[in-house]
DNA sequence: CGCCTGACCACGT
DNA sequence: CACGTGGCCAGGC
């Protein structure tokens, strides 16, 4: 069985994201087999202290970062996936490859 | 147990 | 694009 909570598999799904692509809370959740459940990834996140983990790469659906503009944190996502060559437009957001209508069509990379 | 809050989301206007 | 509205759900009090 799986003896992994909820909160180990969110982690494990935001981990598996590969360096220079993003997913967005929602495709997170689903991800980790808890669609719906975008909160709880927004919430395990503001609560993280791991550093190795890459919260950077993950985005709100509409490519924009949960964090206000002009804050440290929000300039200090956009920096990190920049240096990983993620292309941000001027608004703060992030290009998808190809146009996704919702987060169950997942289509970032 | 109810009530409020939040690094969210989809949908309608 | 900017707001409301309703839905989701774990935590804190």
């Amino acid at each position: 069985m799986n003896a992994l909570s909820a909160a180990d598999r969110i982690l494990a799904a935001i981990r598996a994201i590969p360096r220079g692509e993003t997913a967005a809370y929602g495709v997170v959740a689903q991800r980790a087999g808890l669609p719906g459940r975008a909160r709880m990834v927004a919430r395990l996140l503001s609560q993280n202290d791991d550093s190795t983990l890459p919260w950077h790469r993950v985005l709100r659906a509409d490519g924009r970062s949960a964090f206000p503009p002009g804050t440290p944190h929000h300039r200090e996502q956009l920096d990190r996936l920049r240096r990983e060559g993620v292309r941000v437009d001027d608004h703060g957001r992030v290009r998808p490859a190809k146009r996704a209508k919702s987060v169950d069509e997942e289509v970032w990379g």
